[in-house]
DNA sequence: CGTGCGTTTGATTGGTCTCAAAGTCTGTGG
DNA sequence: CCACAGACTTTGAGACCAATCAAACGCACG
């Protein structure tokens, strides 16, 4: 079903990274992953890796998207997080993680050895540092969709339309890799009620659905009032 | 209002952190932390730090309680975590805090100057991956918690009670420190709605509430069951 | 013994879920 | 190029759960 198997593109380049950090800005600091990972290719809905898997490698997503989350007993997903190009996830601190990880379309992920990173950062602090930084990052961002998850459906789709066009750099248009159902599971809503959300804020003239993958936000001043 | 000054209790200890740190186990090495920090005594809902303040401190609750949170613009209140006594917080890897942060009751917290741990990580890679180790359980915590906001209100307040006491190493009594809208606001319901859950979980004789803030667990096993 | 805050209880409303069916798109094979 | 199958999406009707508005209750405090 979902295991499907990733294929090398690349061979890695070993390399001397202590250089390239030195001055490295945190931002883009996560460039050097490069220098030491290998790009792998992946199908859709691939898994990455599972939960309570050893945390052998860390990803940088190069193309496509990649999605982490955990399943309740009862069946119901919650994903935690989407990640798309240039976006690191997988970093755990933990011997294993503590999410699942899937593509959302086929896509490229740079797949970097967890244990290069760890040994680096026990002799440069700057390493430590980034880190420390890109788990920061991860948890801001959690604690910023909590605050998404408590408001009405058409706040949470508004906030998720607007973060995506935030995240994609894309000004008034974005092209959602993920399946309404991915939405739904991200902002703890039905696929009905993402679906009717959706049609509801093109009514109001806010967006334009002119496929189903394709959003054009139209006034970005009503969704913005509904970001609060 | 809520501001509302700490005193100091006890001097710093300046110390030799490096020789404590060395075997130290990940579990306490917060223990550390007494070494270098300064005991406050807080009063009930006064104000530790502000989001957007610059992250000076780390602190750590000697007794009483602490929540962190952020507010919507409609004026709602997320409360991100709870923090008991043992427990380390506001230890943001950004150059300021991104929620607020409050006594929930008369409090003595440990505080740690931000830098002297800093400084101490730049040379010790023990203390780094200390404050690594810190901020991922951090995101494990908020992570498990937005699995507990997409569930009914009654699996919200019995994962609730559940988790106050494991966190205070309890069986079955908890002596809750915060009030109703404090739960509410940290499960993302009204103070009625906890209210009414309550009430019901006792008519189902799931737990007792003798007082207030008191609460008997009384069948674990019908609580685990909606913890799922 | 009031006063005020926090909590509980009640009645009603409204938003989201559930169940159900129709509609649309995509990829495949003839 | 077209027809078809299957998955995904949209739309509809009704039920249910939690929010809201309102009032009573209990407890700590002066």
């Amino acid at each position: 079903m979902l295991m499907q198997n990733a294929q090398t593109l690349s061979a890695t380049h070993p390399a001397k990274p202590l250089d390239r950090w030195a001055a490295a800005p945190l931002g883009d600091a996560a460039a050097v992953l490069d220098t030491l990972g290998v790009r792998m290719s992946y199908g859709r809905n691939a898994e990455i890796f599972g939960e309570g898997e050893p945390t052998a490698y860390v990803y940088r997503v190069v193309s496509g998207a990649a999605r982490t989350y955990k399943v309740l007993d009862d069946g119901r997903r919650q994903i935690s997080a989407f990640y798309l190009p240039g976006e690191v996830f997988g970093l755990d601190a933990a011997e294993t993680h503590h999410c699942s990880a899937e593509t959302v379309a086929r896509s490229v992920l740079l797949v970097v050895k967890r244990s290069a990173i760890l040994s680096l950062a026990e002799t440069e602090h700057r390493t430590a540092h980034l880190l420390w930084a890109l788990t920061a990052r991860e948890l801001q961002r959690v604690q910023t969709h909590m605050l998404v998850l408590i408001r009405s459906a058409q706040e949470r789709v508004a906030c998720f339309l607007l973060e995506m066009a935030e995240r994609m750099g894309v000004v008034d248009q974005v092209e959602l890799p993920m399946s309404r159902q991915d939405i739904a599971d991200y902002l703890g809503l039905t696929i009905e009620t993402i679906s009717r959300t959706l049609t509801q804020l093109e009514s109001t003239g806010a967006i334009l659905v002119p496929t189903c993958r394709r959003i054009v936000l139209r006034d970005r001043r009503a969704l913005k009032r509904l970001h609060a």
